[in-house]
DNA sequence: TAAATAGTGTCTGTAAGACAGTATGTT
DNA sequence: AACATACTGTCTTACAGACACTATTTA
């Protein structure tokens, strides 16, 4: 088969989430102003075309635009999902590889353009539709799994993690059946009291080896 | 920016999923015999690139190749994940988004090569981790929801439901348990005694509006 | 000692697994 | 009547939610 036929175009976007002022945010960029480019001086999401001599990989490809963005080189980082049709973008058939990131704010928010994905602008070509899957994707694990909490810094206490769990959930949680369940399942290390500002110290935590763990289940497997 | 630079393949490949006496099987096809092509005539998923003149979009791909190689237009069609990387194909840089379906097989097995997971031949490029992916997220998926159910022709009964689970799971399931889970999900219509190849007639149930349906969770959110 | 936050104990409801039992068809 | 298979009932266990309680720090 010859390979002369016209190819999409072929992207990838990265959803990076972070918690600032106890708010669910994801970075944005501004689309290049000039008038030839779609969309311009559009907000959007950070991503672009595969480099074909840059990119070992899709995930290779992911992991350097986040860190051209944020800085960050190893947060916890997700293949989402992809979106591709003739529509997406003007200039011809286009597919993107969507990821999300999630990631601790060093603190003073760094320099990009975070905002609270309850508020999100309007954004260039179909990135509405991918944030909007990419929240669904956060919170339909956090129902069930440990994912929330990479958007702490460690070592982080009990009560700042089911904080955090309260704002990807956006809901309420019960302390005691928040604490059985993140300590029975024995996927945090103990280290160390953390002088905290509250009033009373807290028992800090890491992730241990840093990997994801999902909760309880249906079909209960047996032992 | 100029859209002259050197662009990636991409391709759209299906992991079609069925039972086939009492075995869960996926489709596969043969590449092209000349010696020109990549992996000339060897083992490989139903796929290839897309087509920007008659695909629509992504789904639109892989609906397309599903009906061409199964003729079955409206199996259940997820999309699974993508690949890419400057290393799986050796005619360049390449991605492609997989999909896999799940459908019932009309009865003589169709003219297509099933074959049973369990014993996959090698397969050209990387579609052995494309299945080994699509068969963790079938598994994973049965654990907690009613995803098997749409490998089975309609109306089914609640044994025959039962034996596709425990073929996807690997493990037998006790009886009443799984019952209760299903009926009491509530997703299931009753259509009426089928005459049964067993003994007694069993109840019929068709799924309703043919919805994914999700079970039990952790953070239970209250009503 | 009061206030605030960290952390625990106890009760209850839900649902799954185990498993024995009953119901209804065919031969 | 014997059988095979469909279906149900009961007991136990696990665990989440509710909520009240105790513990430990600072001001």
């Amino acid at each position: 088969m010859a390979l002369n036929f016209p190819r999409p175009l072929l992207s990838v976007d990265v959803i990076i989430f972070s918690i600032l002022n106890n708010e669910l945010v994801l970075l944005l960029t501004r689309r290049p102003a000039e008038a030839a480019e779609p969309f311009p001086g559009q907000l959007c999401l950070p991503g672009g075309f595969i480099d074909i001599d840059r990119d070992e990989d899709l995930e290779g490809c992911a992991r350097r635009k986040l860190l051209e963005k944020t800085g960050v080189a190893t947060p916890y980082l997700e293949q989402l999902a992809s979106f591709g049709s003739a529509a997406r973008d003007p200039r011809g058939w286009s597919a993107t590889v969507a990821y999300f990131a999630l990631l601790a704010l060093p603190s003073a928010g760094s320099d990009g353009l975070w905002r609270p994905v309850a508020s999100l602008p309007p954004l260039a070509f179909d990135h509405e539709l991918l944030c909007r899957r990419a929240l669904e994707r956060l919170r339909a694990k956090g129902e069930y799994s440990s994912l929330p909490a990479f958007l702490l810094a460690e070592p982080f206490t009990l009560p700042q993690l089911q904080q955090v769990y309260e704002i990807v959930l956006g809901r309420p949680l019960d302390k005691s059946a928040f604490r059985k369940r993140m300590l029975d399942r024995d996927f945090l290390d103990e280290v160390g009291l953390q002088p905290g500002a509250g009033v009373r110290p807290a028992m800090g935590y890491r992730i241990r080896e840093r990997q994801l763990d999902f909760f309880s289940q249906s079909f209960r497997p047996r032992e």
